[in-house]
DNA sequence: TTCGATTTGTTCGTATGTATT
DNA sequence: TAATACATACGAACAAATCGA
């Protein structure tokens, strides 16, 4: 008559707390989740185990994992488990990479095979958050950061000039040798050696001519229009865990985003 | 003994069919939407009747219409019953609407209140579609079409110069008058006055200069770097209903975007 | 290859809670 | 207050996918 363990600090969700039931159980799974209890790429025990666990029906238990599953921080496998998402498929690929090569009619953009950008670094370098670094990270001025720049090539072609800032404390152990000899994108890199899941990004962009710096980098005249984007991508609870400026030459590419569902 | 009337030709769904039963639901429930038995603001039977009609179990049906509901085609409210969408609200308002005032700090920009823009019509003529506008609205060259041109302002500064186009058949009825006096945003009028319900846009941005007419109209000097974003607004099955080309002056103010969810 | 155990996916039904009219 | 309609929660039974013996 041993009591049964509960799985990896699975907390038995109370009966009269805020809101619905579902909820709750959705809170907990993804506190345990967020606390690393499972990482990116476990296996989560079977969903009548978790009910249990939890004191809920499976079936309020799977409309909380329907939810986290719509948000991408689970995946389910019919036949073998509930796991925690990791973003290494090509649906995530590009899931924040939009540029593509300009199309004469541009409706059928998304039947597209798309390419993989190379992508070369032409910087890496620690130093102190600026002002608007800070504010964008929530750090302090002054806090340690690592700036990026990386050249990104489509065909051939420079395309888009990529300046990365992350905070050096959030990613510490982050050297110019592992970010260059990471395996598959930024993103996963940041997921396996950091424990950062990029779950969303916030994007603002506008058109500006290019400088001196972006003219050498893509190979372009001072002055020509550029498309600049400031994106902040987010993480749990929304976290801010990149600052990124893509300086894109938009001459033979487009910056593509499909709208849809508020 | 009367056989009970199938509520606005719902079709009682086979057992055998194509992919899980609800899906089918699903497709059975858009049909009558799209086929126009409920038009937008209808409210729909309630679950029971329905899902007794097409001969499901009630949460079969709400499966169903969950998916209808996050896809923007349903709407439910607890007490009052399950509606078609009516796209009037000020979610949908600013759903393709995505210009604001720059910003210091980048990072906060879902948390200010948004301004409604001024839209002046400063064009509205019928015409015939060329190449690039038959392709994008899966029309034929010469087939008839009505292009606005609309300036938006912002805080009194003209910001957005948008370039309409839609097939003359498609909005049979659309007339200059009809346009200006709409009372709500543009994919409202097009749901209320013609049946187009706008569920999903793509579009493709780049930095070009200004020209005389774009420089004329946003009262910017010509060559200026300016934001192009090419539109095409979609509605069920994808098909296309309008194509707008916005030019957007973004010296003071930022094109936003927010990305997830794949 | 086959079979069985495991796990999620689907469908059904019922009871109760909550918002609206 | 009563009736109506959607929301939540529970649980059972079977289907389909997966994996290893």
């Amino acid at each position: 008559m041993t009591s049964p363990v509960r799985p990896h600090g699975l907390q038995r969700v109370a009966a009269g707390g805020p809101g619905p039931l579902y909820r709750q159980v959705k809170r907990e799974l993804q506190r345990v989740v967020e606390s690393g209890g499972y990482g990116p790429g476990d296996n989560l025990p079977n969903e009548s185990v978790i009910a249990q666990a939890l004191g809920v029906s499976i079936g309020t238990l799977r409309k909380a994992v329907d939810e986290l599953v719509h948000e991408h921080v689970l995946v389910r496998h019919q036949g073998k488990g509930t796991f925690v998402a990791l973003h290494t498929d090509d649906r995530f690929l590009f899931q924040f990479f939009h540029v593509e090569p300009r199309e004469e009619f541009p409706l059928e953009a998304s039947l597209r095979e798309r390419e993989y950008p190379q992508v070369d670094c032409v910087g890496f370098a620690r130093g102190r958050a600026d002002e608007v670094e800070a504010a964008v990270l929530r750090l302090h001025p002054g806090d340690p950061v690592v700036r990026i720049d990386n050249r990104l090539s489509l065909g051939g072609r420079a395309v888009v000039h990529d300046r990365l800032v992350v905070s050096a404390h959030t990613f510490k152990g982050l050297t110019e040798q592992r970010f260059l000899s990471r395996p598959s994108t930024i993103y996963n890199l940041y997921q396996t050696d950091h424990g950062i899941t990029v779950l969303r990004a916030r994007e603002r962009a506008r058109a500006v001519s290019a400088g001196r710096e972006t003219a050498r980098i893509l190979g372009v005249a001072v002055g020509v229009p550029v498309l600049e984007v400031h994106r902040v991508a987010l993480t749990f609870g929304d976290k801010p865990v990149e600052y990124r400026i893509s300086t894109i030459n938009t001459a033979a590419h487009d910056y593509v985003s499909l709208l849809s569902k508020g």
